[in-house]
RNA sequence: GGGCGGUUAGCUCAGCGGUAGAGCACUACGUUGACAUCGUAGGGGUCACUGGUUCGAUCCCAGUACCGCCCACCA
């Protein structure tokens, strides 16, 4: 027998085990059924569960579960991202909290980058094992991690990173270049613009004073206390302004619109730039708004999105001031080069400002600027400032070298796609966001100054060029670029260039050297290398010391996984993958770039048919959830407290709020108390010895109304919770479940049975509990895809008195019912019932009827066929409306309290119980409402527009409302005279 | 500056061209042999505002107000 309440924490854990390990979470690989895949968006490997994988997880289950029920071959494909940034960040965290006063520097990189794969080894598994505790689907057996598998550096995750960079450098959609970048000086790497956000924060204009050169003067127009002309007066400076006076040091020039009057003469002129004392020139171009501050602008081409286009018209100098660190440069940068561009100009910074941090430097050329009487004004107001989002830390544009990916090229086949159809993005509006998107993608830049990542696959080498004499130049040391997807490939190409055998020396860590030489041993030499001529010359070979962007490996994810770049079965079968589910914070970053990559590298093969984008789960404070920023509430305690099964269900209820999810606990225990229900239905089922039959039940062989009226209760159930589920309308596919088993089976079905099972009818006795057993049976496999432990529990529980199970309910079939399971006489019958007994309720709750009365109901001017419907049914009519008898007659006895249903008046003899007031003030009521309907029904047929235009049958409707408000009123009232006669 | 979305019961939110819904909360009653993690009944909304389309608008269109999000080169 059932204990009292199911233990959702004895169950998870007992039943997680035993799918897993039958294997019920493979495929089936059937190759008559048709595939059906989802690619986990892999969680951080740093990530702990959070509301929003417990939400999109719960949505992919569901899908994945019920698929797998109709048969299909479905893969639900795991694994964790290596999530550069925030695991090195991690890292690093733990290394200054150890103590030990290592940080990654000191450490070194091929160590550092050890302990991270230890860290990951270590610690990386959590999400794994909170995405089981949640019910996930996945097949484990095939998790994947985009760095591949740590003892085998040249894995396949690795090599198919590696092909798509070096294939996209072929086709010339990758590519090197010198621009400016989103640099985080905390990280000291390039970010992507989607990782930099801009927030408002507290800021200052200063306003500063720039000194013509050369004795020039103008006419400035000037203005009184009301704002109004009053002349001009002669000036020997133009006013600039900016929120970051540190970079007047970069500045090259001063901007003013070609068309701003009061400039015009200036333009071609020059500035002293104070503080290094460096003329620079005063250009024209559109970018100075003359509404803006003074008309006149800086300009600081190394270090501002807008200079650095001025500069590139006006042909100004780009003058980088700042290191890695976002200090002001000395000889040489951070990373010990020296200073490329303006290497004069630099040394012309003064030496106390030198290595100064951005914002000290800030200080103290405010300082200076006020000391030479050259600061007009200082003007505090709100400003954007762009912040890395993981650092936290103010992002400066900053000139460097980085690999880009030609996103506008890649991004034309990936928006066609969605245009044909080919993908779908469901809610459908997501698309303007993806087409919006990629209208105005900018290069992405893929290359990161980390050391957890994909290395780059790129080497340099020397530029040479050989004399007529034979003789080799170098004319670049680094300025030759091989790309390949591993060593021997590089190798290959460079002794293509070089005219000599390579030998690969160093590890792969340390800044490795390939040397074409005979001075080294020659045993290291790849076979093709073998007996090869050596020539004495060294050419060292530098692999790019960068990492890729963790989310260039994350766009190949849909083939990755399937273990591209090799052509294998599970490529085939799976690819493309049916359902992507997702949020939309991550269209950009992740939707869009596999789309990209997946049209690229497929064949022009989508990555997914549909794209399903749920709402975000927010804090409580309404901030978004980040994988990082350790502000996510842990579902765990949710399962802990209510079971994984109220937390799914509760997720999939509220998939289609809008595009954010604050969750409430009560919602979760609403939910945990319906998984309640449904388990002391079963018990009741149990303790009436409903035993499943071995078969399944013939509608056509039932002789119970209440029987063939639940199946086609449930075959409507399962029709919506299927359609619900197949439109991703989660949360209506789970309301049609929840309403049918508490609101339906519960609470009518049965109450309606208990008569029958208690009764002396062995027949329907028999009929009644086959009926009963089986329609719960079939509504744990509805259920299922939705709380899957507290089903598959039921499921084996209730088999211990039937015939054996075939299996786990996740293996079961989905059940479908055709139009033979639904009995519309049976529907309507029971439906009668049903509002019987919900009128007379009605009537007893409005009066405060005793609940231990038990009144006649009287059937006054009742049809043949409610007569015949209450006869049938006595048994459940008195017991649920809590009568003593019922009795049919002609009309209306006196002294009763009446209820109309259809043509029949009900005749309750409650007369005595109650207030005669309260009767009449309920009716009163009821027959005020009736009315007021039939004068807006009239008012509606009175309008011959109306009655002319709007279709037929909605027109008929309005008149068989009012024929029946009408019958009502008419016999209410006639209850209510008979009241008054009464006294 | 550009774009997107929201405004429905006390709360959180569904819904939708033709009688306004759920869960929770609230009120009254109830230890009826599945379930008090429950049952029965009930109260509660001029569906933000203003126009328009329509026979008919909570729903479609336009505008307004308020709230929120995303994108955009930080003078």
């Amino acid at each position: 027998m059932l204990d009292q309440h199911y233990d959702p924490h004895a169950a998870e854990a007992r039943i997680y085990p035993l799918w897993e390990t039958a294997g019920c979470f493979k495929p089936s690989m059937d190759t008559s059924a048709e595939a059906y895949s989802i690619v986990i968006p892999p969680p951080n490997v740093t990530g702990v569960l959070h509301m929003g994988h417990a939400l999109n997880n719960t949505l992919q289950d569901v899908l994945a579960r019920y698929h797998r029920m109709r048969g299909k071959n479905v893969l639900w494909q795991p694994g964790a991202d290596h999530a550069g940034i925030a695991t090195q960040m991690v890292v690093e965290r733990q290394l200054a909290e150890s103590g030990a006063n290592e940080d990654r520097r000191s450490l070194g990189r091929e160590a550092f980058v050890e302990r991270v794969w230890d860290w990951k080894a270590e610690s990386g598994g959590k999400i794994t094992e909170q995405l089981k505790r949640l019910g996930a689907s996945c097949d484990w057996s095939r998790e994947k991690f985009t760095m591949g598998e740590r003892e085998d550096p040249d894995n396949q995750m690795v090599r198919a990173v590696r092909k798509v960079f070096v294939d996209l450098y072929n086709k010339g959609l990758i590519y090197r270049d010198k621009r400016l970048v989103n640099w985080d000086p905390h990280f000291q790497t390039a970010i992507s613009d989607l990782e930099v956000e801009q927030r408002e924060v507290d800021g200052h204009f200063w306003h500063l004073r720039y000194p013509l050169a050369d004795g020039v003067t103008y006419e400035h127009p000037v203005f009184d206390e009301d704002g109004e002309p009053a002349g001009t007066e002669t000036r020997d400076y133009l006013v600039v302004a900016t929120t970051r006076p540190e970079t007047m040091l970069g500045d090259t020039g001063v901007a003013v619109h070609p068309d701003d009057e009061r400039y015009k003469d200036l333009v071609g002129k020059f500035v002293d730039l104070p503080i290094v004392n460096r003329r620079i020139p005063i250009v024209a171009d559109e970018h100075a708004d003359p509404e803006k501050g003074s008309g006149a602008v800086k300009i600081t081409p190394a270090h501002d999105f807008n200079d650095f286009q001025v500069g590139e018209r006006c042909d100004l100098p780009k003058l980088n001031i700042l290191t890695d660190t976002a200090s002001i440069v000395g000889g040489q940068d951070e990373r010990g080069a020296p200073i490329a561009d303006g290497a004069a100009e630099a040394a012309q910074i003064p030496q106390e400002l030198r290595g100064l941090d951005r914002y000290e430097a800030r200080d103290k050329i405010v300082a200076k600027f006020e000391a030479l009487g050259l600061l007009q004004e200082i003007e505090s107001k709100k400003i954007e400032q762009p912040f890395g989002d993981r650092s936290g830390v103010v992002i400066e544009p900053y000139l460097t070298d980085q690999w880009y990916v030609d996103a506008e090229s890649m991004a034309k086949p990936a928006m066609a796609a969605v245009r044909e159809g080919k993908t779908r993005f469901v809610p459908e509006t997501w698309e303007k966001t993806y087409f919006n998107w990629m209208d105005n993608i900018q290069p992405w830049c893929v290359s990161r100054q980390l050391w957890w990542g994909h290395r780059i696959p790129v080497w340099y080498g020397p530029e040479v060029r050989q004399r007529d004499d034979g003789a080799v130049d170098i004319l670049d040391p680094r300025g030759k670029i091989f790309v390949g997807e591993n060593f021997d490939v590089v190798a290959r190409l460079a002794q293509e260039y070089y005219g000599a055998p390579a030998v690969q020396v160093g590890t792969a860590f340390e800044q490795e050297t390939l040397l074409f030489s005979d001075e080294n041993d020659a045993s290291k030499a790849p076979d093709w290398a073998k007996g090869a001529d050596m020539r004495p010359k060294k050419y060292p070979l530098i692999q790019d010391p960068d990492v890729l962007d963790t989310w260039f490996s994350s766009a190949l994810w849909p083939f990755s996984t399937q273990g591209w770049p090799e052509n294998t079965e599970a490529l085939q079968t799976f690819y493309p993958t049916a359902t992507l589910v997702t949020a939309f914070d991550i269209i950009f970053f992740w939707v869009a770039r596999m789309m990209m990559m997946g049209i690229e590298f497929m064949d022009g093969e989508v990555p997914f048919k549909d794209v399903y984008i749920h709402a975000l789960v927010l804090d409580e404070k309404g901030q978004k959830m980040s994988k990082s920023k350790g502000n996510a509430m842990d579902p765990l305690e949710l399962v802990d407290e209510y079971g994984a099964d109220a937390l799914r269900f509760t997720m999939a209820a509220m998939a289609a709020q809008g595009r954010n999810i604050r969750l409430s606990k009560q919602r979760v225990e609403g939910y945990r108390n319906f998984g309640t229900k449904l388990w002391n239905a079963a018990r009741f089922c149990q303790m009436n010895e409903c035993v499943s039959p071995a078969e399944d039940v013939d509608p056509a062989a039932l002789n119970e109304t209440v029987n063939k009226w639940i199946l086609g209760e449930l075959a409507k159930t399962a029709a919506e919770v299927a359609r619900g589920i197949e439109d991703y309308r989660f949360n209506e596919a789970a309301g049609a479940a929840y309403r049918f088993i508490w609101n339906v089976f519960c609470d009518w079905y049965l109450e309606l049975i208990k008569p029958l099972l208690n009764g002396e009818d062995e027949a329907a006795k028999a009929e009644t509990r086959a009926v009963a057993a089986w329609t719960l049976d079939q509504t744990l496999k509805l259920l299922h895809p939705f709380m899957p432990f507290l089903t598959e529990e039921l499921w084996e529980k209730l088999a211990e008195f039937g015939p054996e199970r075939p299996g786990f309910l996740m293996l079961q079939a989905w059940p479908d019912f055709g139009p033979e399971w639904t009995d519309a006489a049976a529907s309507a019958e029971i439906d009668w019932v049903i509002r019987l007994i919900t009128e007379v309720r009605g009537v007893r709750g409005d009066l405060n009827v005793p609940p231990g009365a038990k009144p006649v109901l009287t059937l006054a001017n009742a049809s043949d066929e409610a007569q015949g419907r209450a006869r049938r049914h006595d048994g459940v009519l008195t017991r649920l409306a809590r009568l003593d008898r019922i009795e049919i007659a002609n009309v209306a006895p006196d002294g009763t309290v009446n209820a109309v249903l259809d043509e029949a008046t009900l005749c309750l003899d409650i007369a005595g119980l109650i207030d005669l007031d309260a009767e009449r003030a309920r009716l009163d009521k009821e027959i005020g409402k009736l009315e007021g309907d039939i004068a807006g029904i009239d008012k509606k047929l009175s309008n011959e527009k109306f009655v002319a235009r709007a279709p037929a049958e909605v027109v008929q409707e309005q008149h068989t409302r009012k024929a029946d408000a009408e019958a009502v009123v008419e016999k209410l009232k006639a209850s209510r005279q008979r009241l008054l006669e009464l006294g």
